[in-house]
RNA sequence: UGGGGCGUAGCCAAGUGGUAAGGCAACGGGUUUUGAUCCCGUGAUUCGCAGGUUCGAAUCCUGCCGCCCCAGCCA
């Protein structure tokens, strides 16, 4: 992805545009509908719409297109607020609806029928379809098409008042029912549904369509560039047509880009709406959802959301990316701002036997090791540690550089530990290991500079605080989970793991969600719903680069 | 089979007639008390394919192929 991209066509349209003195300002706006939670494909929107706006000076709305009351909800206008402010934009005193327009564009509806291009139908929805055509065959006109001006607006005005029954009739614009574009075959305008909407009331039982409201609304708040994603391209005929029709103060131009496709994830409401209802997740901020929320939750800083998509570029090409290029942002932002600390989620236990009983020491710990201006803490050091599971192999390969059987290896700010003996249970399972310590090596002060090629993480057993981690993997076990027929059976089975973790005891009391690295096992914060000081839960963010895992996999695959 | 788009490395993406930027991934090597970070190095004789124009083409022309979107009283 490009890092430093020159200008991508949108930008460079407006810049042209600015250039040939078409505008003084710049007004975009972010137009999402309220029913549903906003993903990562609509970080790409907002960035552009709110970066574009800022670049040049401009303003941007967020603006919600409420013109189906029945599948929006509250929770939705108030998640979406929530989630734009926490990517770091602000909309000011813009914060405006479609449904703030519903009399204009009423008004203007009539002028429609005024002018003798849109009519009252009284076909049936079945019956419409069936008028359309197809792909290759053209549609017939209605029967209701031609009728008189003062009869479409008696009926029309009929229709507001609430004298009809939903379904009965629909306000349709008068184009070409012949048209290869089926958008122009007579598109719908308004149609009757006797529903309070969630912020007009009762006061309407009439709403318009999209294709309607949005480009007069548009032109209602001065967008000068209305950007939306390529679905939209063969609706802006039509988009072009109703400004065409009602010549409003300002034109807006409508430009398409390509959506943003994450790899192993669905981007759809619906379908992660499906997530929730089957319990496949815990709901729209689980932090395995791609929504912003989710991801919020996750850890993800909002910086690196924001990076990732300004690296995938603005173009009209299809993508699909790979999440490991989102997870290298996250990394990237994490690796300089989060403080390390140490934890062990699989313990196995290591005792120093020749370390005094009772005895311990305090290790200086660095809070980054590339940045001593973070400064350092102390971490307890006993005979009985935890180390983690991995990290011992009793028949090691060759490249293995952790703890084996007669090995040695480095505690990380502590000593240099051999292991002498190797305890199993009576299924032969390793429980712990005896090992001796090294008092000429200890980190930092020790007599001894002799080095040992590994050096692995370990809490003490007596000092460490218990806690849930949660592991979290893909959702989906194949790249488009989104071209398979049924997207319930690619679910990965395996995206949330828990375990019981020994964390050091400088973690103790954390209460807030700041993002910490576990050394060696990757970015860690606290659960925003479930966790207590009492009873700590952590969230994976993101693993850390692992090299080892990739060779040890290489080798499994060629053995 | 109608209309609208899109095809540059595994994934993104610059490039707009003058001889293929960059990022991610991958692979080598160096530093390292995180197999992390950091640093250095390695990729397209070629831009979906085939012709053509030109001294010269990813860029212009023609034809073909592939992928995406459209038949809601959803957005």
């Amino acid at each position: 992805m490009s890092d430093a991209p020159g200008r991508d066509f949108i930008r460079q349209i407006i810049f042209e545009d600015l250039e040939a003195g078409k505008h003084d300002e710049i007004v975009t706006r972010f137009p999402p509908e309220p029913n549903g939670y906003l993903h990562i494909g609509h970080v790409m929107s907002i960035c552009l719409n709110f970066g574009v706006g800022e670049e040049n000076d401009g303003r941007t709305f967020l603006r919600y297109d409420d013109t189906n009351p029945g599948k929006e909800k509250q929770e939705y206008v108030d998640a979406i607020e929530r989630d734009v402010h926490w990517l770091g934009f602000d909309w000011g005193d813009r914060l405006t609806h479609a449904s703030d327009y519903f009399e204009r564009l009423y008004e203007s509806a009539e002028k429609l029928i005024d002018l003798g291009v849109a009519y009252v139908d009284d076909l049936s929805a079945e019956e419409i379809r069936a008028y359309r055509g197809t792909l290759t065959e053209p549609g017939k006109n209605s029967p209701y098409r031609d009728r008189s001006v003062e009869e479409n607006m008696d009926l029309f005005r009929r229709m507001r008042a609430g004298e009809f029954e939903d379904g009965t009739h629909v306000l349709r614009a008068r184009i070409d029912m012949a048209s290869p574009n089926m958008n122009l075959r007579d598109p719908t305008i308004y149609r009757i549904r006797h529903l309070d909407h969630q912020r007009t009331g009762d006061t309407w039982c009439i709403y318009p369509m999209y294709d309607y409201a949005h480009g007069l609304s548009d032109a209602y708040e001065g967008i000068t560039h209305s950007l939306c994603t390529l679905e939209f391209e063969d609706h802006r005929p039509l988009y072009d047509w109703f400004l065409d029709q009602l010549q409003p103060e300002h034109r807006p131009r409508q430009i398409e880009f390509s959506r943003l496709n994450l790899a192993y994830t669905i981007t759809s409401k619906r379908k992660l709406g499906l997530l929730i209802e089957n319990n496949v997740v815990s709901g729209w901020d689980d932090p395995r959802m791609p929504t912003i929320a989710g991801m919020r939750r996750r850890g993800y800083p909002a910086l690196a959301l924001r990076d990732f998509v300004k690296r995938a570029g603005v173009t009209k090409k299809d993508k699909l990316i790979e999440m490991g290029a989102l997870e290298n942002c996250v990394r990237e932002d994490l690796g300089d701002i989060a403080e390390r600390r140490m934890a062990v989620l699989r313990p196995l236990k290591v005792v120093l036997t020749n370390y005094p009983e009772g005895q311990v020491e305090m290790m200086e710990a660095m809070n980054h090791p590339n940045n001593p201006d973070m400064g350092t803490r102390e971490i307890p050091f006993s005979r009985e540690l935890w180390i983690e599971q991995d990290d011992f192999m009793e028949e090691a390969p060759r490249k293995f550089f952790r703890l084996k059987p007669g090995g040695e290896v480095r505690l990380r700010f502590g000593y240099i530990i051999k292991c002498e003996d190797v305890i199993k249970d009576a299924d032969g399972n390793v429980i712990e290991l005896r090992c001796t310590y090294d008092p000429e090596t200890r980190s930092g002060a020790g007599s001894s500079d002799r080095k040992v090629k590994g050096t692995i993480h370990w809490v003490s057993a007596a000092h460490g605080v218990p806690a849930t981690v949660r592991l979290y993997d893909r959702l989906f076990t194949v790249p488009d989970p989104n071209s398979v027929d049924d997207f319930m059976e690619v679910l990965n089975p395996d995206s949330l793991e828990t375990v019981a973790a020994t964390l050091e005891p400088t973690l103790a009391d954390v209460t807030g969600s700041d993002p910490v690295q576990f050394e060696r096992l990757g970015y860690f914060c606290p659960d925003s719903h479930s966790h207590t000081v009492d009873a700590p839960v952590w969230n994976r963010i993101v693993t850390l680069r692992d090299t080892w895992a990739r060779i040890e996999k290489q080798a499994m695959s060629t053995a």
